[in-house]
DNA sequence: GAATAACCGAGACGGTACGTCCAGTCTTGAA
DNA sequence: TTCAAGACTGGACGTACCGTCTCGGTTATTC
């Protein structure tokens, strides 16, 4: 049970790994998506080209690899107890992550990407989107066990009308996402669309 | 001082200009963003690269150029007398331009650069985002002014709650989009947030 | 008749050229053969290596344009009226070029390229051994004229009875190539196999 | 039988040299010395990398090794009892050698890298040219010692003027090499230079 | 109707990065 | 200790485009 050490298949050096993960976060916030080069990566990590391409299909798997773990640990989702502090929670921790967080560069940059190539888009849904719908619906399914929810809505369509704002300003009007823009979705949008009042019954 | 002899002359050749719109929106169509580059629309468009660095700043501004003309003519703003028919017809109209049509395509892409490149980004803003806001809002101010929209909803906010999903879909899900998301936009999210019914005065 | 100035088609910058050549030259001299590089040569003439790739097709056919303006300038045929001198003159030459001059490291470099590779091989034959062998031939071919050469021999077969000898010296023997050898090869050989005495008639 | 645990065991595979030998070999023949590579011939060989590296410095030396088992093999120097013979039938086996056989190829591939390589050609004289050379050299030793090859001309410089046209017309002339050629040297060259007539005394 | 200057096509140029191949070194586990 | 396997750093390959720069040839007025 216990994982022998040195038993990896083939063992990959974490050391290269790391280092690579690492310059290519680097060079895209200094010098954005067109400016992180697999030479550049290679040089800053100290690492030869080849192992990056042994290991790495294009530059968008190696940001993609950062990313999902950046995301992991900083989006994760919040039990308050309360459905609309969770939302609330969420949202302004996703807005500060887009606007304000090198990561949320990253993953900007990633969304850009995969507007621009199919077989990109698949891998960002496949390796994230999909995974984050799902934990976006946990919250509205405690919600709906809870019963502060209404359990006749989509919650698919949910997710995508309180998420969909905040993406809409961040992706395409360039235009500040503060408090009161995302108040305004957890408190009137979200309990005229699904939520229920939590009365006796 | 003398510009004498010889008159001023030449102007710009509205051949090369054609040409090189649609050179640039053909390849983007097949073979995508990366695909389109000074030198293939060059070639395409039977044009030397220097014509082209003489009226283009970047393949950005060419298809920039061309996504407008698109737009403009694509997705008029509709006017039927109902607000919300109005929205339904105009989603409707959008979310056919984004998944279906070659001109969507370019507007994907552009949105997708824009989110490597701040100066992009800004470009884009000021020559789409902005004018399209505001037709985005002129529906709705139309429904103040017509009495079935409130008019105490900041319409920024609206137009968000309304085009963010749809983009959110689009963007970021790979989920289709199809009428009943546009009908629950219309019939759900609209008349709560900031529809008003029709009443007297 | 006069070649008019700026008339070359496509206009290639000698610049680039010259400074390419001397850049491989000066390479093959300070690293050998292998140390030769596209890219050291770009490097070395500040060129760019498109530039060397629009070209050239091999770093072989750059060193062979230089040798071939070497060898043009340096093994002159001498004529000084008696074969004899003609060839020991000849025989001289070529032996201090080929050992100790740098353009004749550049020739048993290409001759050992060409043991290489077939198609090298051939350029190699038809840019420089064929008219090479009639350079040397000539000197014969005056000789007969002249009556101090007999007419019923090879030239040919003459021709690789001279220089072979050298030849296998220096390349596969590693033997120093003297005065005694040369004059070996003139007074001695070359009498034997083809000189006719200058009697009357 | 069974070797006692910690014992000094292992010695050079003679399996993986014959292998390493053969698939040089191999791969000289179909795809030329530079289709030759390490790499090439672990695969090939199934060997890895590093137990070539163990073994040999080089390619080159592979080859050398190789080339001197065939060398010694294929150009056994006859003894017919007529030193004219004895050059005639050990000239056309060398030609016949370089210019028909594998073997041959790899020696043509060793000498040209010796052009490129003082180190390699010191290796290359030192195991081959100059043991080569003795052999040469006693086909005319018994012709001294027999009384048909006179006593008094440099034997060093014999052999370079019969073997030097040989290789002048193979590693630079592309020529063919017929048996009238091989003939010429013998019977037109040899005997003039140091030939003596069996006679009496 | 001739002069003239911006425009145009063509494409060479110095560069940067691509993705691949191979060199030579190092490490692991099996025999 | 050797071996097969293969990951590692490093360097060069030959290609694709970048953006700049002539080069001549072609308009299209305006004197």
């Amino acid at each position: 049970m216990r994982p022998r050490p040195g038993r990896a298949p083939h063992r990959r050096s974490s050391r290269a790994r790391d280092a690579v993960l690492e310059a290519a976060d680097d060079l895209l916030v200094e010098r954005g998506y067109a400016g992180v080069t697999i030479e550049g990566i290679a040089e800053r990590a100290g690492v030869a080209k080849q192992t990056i391409y042994r290991w790495w299909p294009s530059k968008f798997e190696i940001l993609m690899d950062t990313f999902l773990e950046d995301a992991e640990n900083e989006l994760k989702i919040p039990d308050t107890g309360s459905t609309a502090e969770d939302l609330r929670k969420h949202l302004r921790r996703l807005a500060r992550f887009l606007t304000r967080e090198p990561a949320g560069q990253v993953m900007l940059a990633l969304i850009g990407q995969a507007q621009h190539d199919r077989a990109m888009a698949v891998v960002f849904q496949q390796r994230y989107s999909d995974e984050r719908r799902a934990l976006d619906r946990s919250i509205l399914e405690r919600g709906v066990a809870r019963g502060d929810v209404r359990d006749d809505v989509d919650l698919d369509f949910v997710v995508d009308v309180l998420y969909g704002p905040l993406f809409h300003r961040v992706l395409l009007a360039g235009l500040p996402v503060n408090s009161q823009f995302i108040d305004a979705l957890v408190d009137d949008v979200f309990p005229s669309l699904a939520g229920r009042p939590p009365g006796p019954q």
